[in-house]
DNA sequence: AAGTGGTCTAGACCACATT
DNA sequence: ATGTGGTCTAGACCACTTA
């Protein structure tokens, strides 16, 4: 009757998925839940805690553990780098640098960076292509208050992200999906319609509360995030 | 010198981000940095744990651990249901079925959720307003052989998908996000333009190893599906 | 006040990958 | 063969929340 905690969370995760605890139900405590597995509490601890993480359950001292009356559903997207997703289709990965000026920036990204006024930023465009065709096309905004040395960064031969990725840490960041219009440049750019829908991932990231960046990404016609969960 | 868990969690996160162990570095043992922190292994496990599911640090037994060479981003989102969504913005949420119909499925849909030859799905279209407007177009797919009931299941009233969720648990799911141009039929339902880039939710649902349903949601303009990491 | 989950400990054994 | 992480155990104490 000895059980490792994956097989208590599966045991518990059936319970629950085939209804023999409703949702709302309150669950048996992990003294009684140990016992009945024959195993430690720490192990139902565990076990129990997964579950939560996962959504399926509702823990509070004292007033026990409840089964969520509606599951609360959370996927988990792995955000690749460009070269990586490119170069694992088995596509040969190419980086060109369009266009690069230091600006003051657009109300609408001092808001979203919470920029000071008067603060500058490094204003990058860029296209990622795979076996030649453009892939994904990049227009980055990087706060030179917060990081003076992308002033001197080169981003003719290898992109932004990978710069920051070596300089930088980040803390914190904001990720947002959606779904854009190509407009005149960017069609032109990506070698599709003007107006052809584009996926569209956007990033802002932080370092000790101070905004670092802020990216828009849009794919080739057709892209997919896909995951299982 | 005691330390509990979360504390030694930050302190090796900040010694990562911070550069005390570059990139590919091999971390000290967890027996090591027990005695550093003055606690247990099982603490110093946790934390290393818990910086590895976040993608910091790679571990190996034997092999020891070491900091990723670039740190694995991902992010997680909650799947919302678009009732609770639309009610959560304070917006009046209203349901319309617009079709419904039994058929055999289409090659691709087939294909997608592994259905046998010969097995039937039931076909539904249905609207989600909030305040009136078309907030969410859903395209839905059951398979009949996986979940004959369907065939009895009332959906004029709720969606189907409150119907799966009090009916069916799943096991599995596979959802993927991406960037349509709006038909003309989806433009006239959903109020938009004929091209208009709308933002594609598909999801495909399993129950040991079986296929349940897929599903089309499309989201009105402009729509943007956020998390923060 | 009391019951529940949250965490830590010290020790043990095992599984795995490298040597 | 050996060193590392992965997990379990039994017991303890603490923190929170409700009654």
């Amino acid at each position: 009757m000895k059980s490792d905690f994956r097989e208590v969370r599966e045991e518990l995760r059936q319970r629950i998925l085939q209804g023999v605890w409703a949702p709302g139900d309150l669950v048996p405590n992990e003294v009684d839940l140990a016992a009945e597995f024959g195993c430690a509490r720490a192990t139902v601890n565990r076990a129990m805690r997964e579950l939560a993480e996962a959504g399926l359950i509702e823990r509070k001292r004292k007033a026990g553990t409840r089964v969520r009356l509606s599951p609360r559903r959370a996927a988990r997207f792995d955000i690749p780098i460009v070269r990586e997703e490119i170069e694992a289709r088995g596509a040969a990965y190419r980086y060109a640098l369009i266009s690069r000026d230091e600006i003051a920036p657009p109300d609408w990204l001092a808001a979203r960076m919470a920029l000071a006024p008067g603060d500058l930023v490094l204003h990058l465009t860029c296209l990622h292509h795979a076996d030649g065709q453009p892939y994904q096309h990049e227009e980055r905004w990087i706060s030179l208050a917060a990081l003076p040395q992308a002033r001197d960064g080169d981003f003719t031969a290898t992109g932004p992200n990978e710069w920051l990725v070596r300089e930088v840490p980040f803390s914190d960041a904001e990720i947002s999906f959606s779904a854009i219009a190509a407009d005149d440049q960017l069609a032109r750019r990506m070698g599709c319609a003007t107006g052809d829908a584009l996926f569209l991932v956007e990033r802002a990231t932080w370092w000790e509360g101070r905004a670092i960046t802020f990216v828009r990404l849009a794919h080739q016609r057709g892209h997919r995030m896909t995951t299982r969960y």
